[in-house]
DNA sequence: ACCACATTAAAGCCAAGGCTATATTCTGTC
DNA sequence: GACAGAATATAGCCTTGGCTTTAATGTGGT
């Protein structure tokens, strides 16, 4: 007679339960790119007063042409505005955008250094992590730090 | 005479240390598809015998030829063998691949629950997650689950 | 043994997000 | 006010990762 599975093999997830899993993580990454983008003006907006193109890519590491498209894609996607040679600036959804980010980055970023994880790594590991975190999962990590913060 | 800033905004960091932030990210970008691969691929090694690149494409919730294409992109990358009608294994750095994928998966998930996120929403925020956890963010998040399961 | 059906492969299209090179426009200094 | 240098814009190229369409190959059932 044959042996069934000795070690119980943990079952796959069906199919399109996994597919919708990946689906999303796709979606999410096809935002990220924007924003990191307006996370990104919205703070130079607020320490300098101005986010020209220049300064953006020089934070991102793009070159000057990958940052001009990129902010193109968000004048054409509603979040920000711009006149030739004038700086970029924010539209309403874009600073509603921009604090949404700002708001979840803070966040991983506290839950990181709150699980011991060094600062200049969890500034690090939030950038990508960020835009991974759906709502619930932030209010898991808020919930967290607030109860450890009590004790 | 001018009033200096009476909120003090917390200053951005410098440009250099931004712009690597921003460029791990993007790298750990590239590699997560790949990722995401060979890691589907080992589970249904070793679940099914087999990785039938229909199921994959199944799973991962993308067309049969964009799967195939990314499993091209796997072989030429030398994380993969495939004879053609003959589905797809793991080469050893494949294999080693896997593994690490697998592990850091399955700490991020089990963090995600410790914190209070159910279990589909950990599942499906972990599968973008993942990707973004250094390993010294691992060893933190494997030693704050060891410390709670002490208590 | 055949034939229908499932699977696989191949070809070609598209948008996104990188890049370099070149042209244009500002701007600050003399 | 002119001009040099910085910033900006434009054009064109590449790769990746999606897609659809079409062709080729396996495979199971009668």
């Amino acid at each position: 007679m044959t042996i069934s599975k000795l070690q119980v093999e943990p079952a796959l997830p069906s199919p399109p339960t996994q597919a919708q899993r990946f689906g999303k993580a796709r979606e999410a990454q096809a935002v990220a790119l924007l924003e990191d983008y307006v996370e990104l003006i919205a703070d130079l907006l607020s320490v300098h007063g101005e986010a020209r193109p220049i300064d953006i890519a020089r934070r991102l590491g793009v070159s000057h042409p990958t940052a001009v498209k990129s902010i193109n894609r968000l004048k054409r996607e509603g979040l920000a505005t711009a006149q030739p040679y004038r700086g970029v600036f924010l539209t309403e959804s874009g600073h509603a955008m921009a604090n949404r980010a700002r708001a979840r980055h803070r966040v991983v970023v506290q839950l990181l250094e709150a699980l011991g994880v060094p600062p200049e790594t969890a500034e690090s590991d939030a950038e990508g992590i960020e835009h991974h975190v759906s709502d619930i999962s932030l209010r898991a990590f808020a919930r967290f730090l607030r109860s450890r913060d009590l004790r």
